[in-house]
DNA sequence: GCAAAAGTGTTCTTGGTACACCCATGG
DNA sequence: CCATGGGTGTACCAAGAACACTTTTGC
């Protein structure tokens, strides 16, 4: 694309060198709400630089793939399932030269959100994958992972204002308590159950009843929802106070 | 990044060209709004594939910089300013196997918005740059620069509605209703003058005002502002309706 | 019965929409 | 004095925030 601009108008037709030829890779922050934890997919490194540290999930693309596809042929390798609810989207792209001490190595990273799995069956294709909460990954990543893995956070708080992705961090069936559960631990707040109530069930296509009921160790039972149509939440859900502890109906 | 994640479990520790050296290259949608139209600015091609057709500004990445770098120098060399004002972010990647005949490239778009510069300077070293209205540009541009073009032109409407980011294409010094011109003509809708104005003015940090006026060729001055500290706009100003000719106050 | 979670309803307030109306300038 | 845009004020309505109250389970 956009082949030589500079060049096409010097003398010389083809500068050999002045741009080079590199590698990209893709590299995927994989993450969901475990316990009650936001939690990223990491891996071990084996390999010469940061040997034995963690770090995401990720490798070159091929021949014949794009980026997008090299992304999510990573995520299946590593998981073992890129299944339904499964969401992948473009994070950033990570170009400083000096980045990867073996050479010029430009990352293209995504952000994938998915329930909380089994754990991956470390066994088929999935080497060393493991859950790790992002608080206690934060700082021990190898490359500039730490930097991505706090883009990706923030991208994915992002995202829970503006549409409804929150729905991919659940499984297949859940409650309000669940989806309520996920906003909360991603964004490190409390919410009013009422009204998150009131304000995801009025907004048309974001979940659908099943008809089917869940109980909880205590309490009434929760009715369940699946995912709707929708991705687009308008008017967003907003989020403003951190860590507050609200005392409820106080009596 | 995450090197070999595949190499490292099996036997073979470098499967060689299985993944293979290719060039990134750096393309620049630049948005203005000119004359009341959304306006972008592209070059015209002169080497092999798709010479002489329309093409974005960009450039394949030198050895010792970022891509950002490098979307940054070829925003500078093609319009001859990245002066105050200008926005830069990255817009998305590009990457499918065949989308240069002439081998692998991978493309980084960027998007940028700045105000209605006086025609990029052709003739110091911004070549063949020119402004073309985004409409008379569709579905002319080379390679796969139309689908680009067209990312980049839904992403700026996006910013518009949860961003301060329209003031990027006024000048230094603007009136409100040159600031609502710019969300009439991105979004193609009209709106109301006075609630805009209260919109605006009420939301802390948007914009200043200079204290200074303009008087147009007809009608009563209008306060000039300059674009204030604020870059999230919450709540966000939301589009609707399109091409709505309001009769206003009829009478 | 009691704790715990689910769910409904009601009030208050904020912010958007749709206007009526006034202001200041050039021709 | 009138056409043309700039700017203020107001009534109405939709949606969020706060919270009282009821429902349904396990123990």
């Amino acid at each position: 694309v956009s082949i030589e601009q500079e060049g096409s108008v010097s003398a010389v037709p083809s500068r050999p060198r002045d741009h080079e030829l590199l590698r990209i890779a893709a590299d995927v922050v994989v993450l969901t709400v475990r316990d009650d934890l936001l939690q990223v997919l990491l891996v071990t490194r084996h390999n010469d630089p940061h040997a034995g540290d963690p770090a995401l999930p990720g490798g070159f693309i091929r021949i014949d793939e794009s980026v997008d596809a090299a992304a999510r042929r990573e995520l299946v390798e590593e998981t073992g399932l890129a299944g339904p609810g499964a969401h992948l989207e473009l994070l950033s792209v990570y170009s400083e030269p000096e980045r990867d001490p073996r050479g010029r190595v430009v990352s293209v990273a995504y952000l994938a959100l998915m329930p909380a799995l089994p754990i991956p069956t470390a066994g088929t294709d999935a080497r060393h994958a493991y859950w790790a909460p992002v608080e206690s990954a934060r700082g021990t990543l190898a490359f500039d992972h730490d930097r991505i893995l706090d883009d990706a956070v923030e991208r994915a708080r992002m995202r829970l204002e503006s549409t409804t992705l929150a729905t991919a961090f659940c499984p297949a069936e859940f409650t309000m308590g669940d989806l309520r559960r996920v906003y909360e631990v991603v964004w490190g707040t409390s919410l009013d159950p009422r009204n998150f109530n009131r304000k995801v069930t009025r907004t048309a296509g974001f979940v659908e009843p099943t008809g089917r009921v869940r109980t909880p160790p205590t309490g009434r039972p929760a009715a369940l929802y699946r995912s709707g149509p929708v991705r687009a939440l308008v008017p967003p859900l907003v989020r403003e106070v951190d860590e507050v502890e609200d005392d409820d109906d106080a009596r």
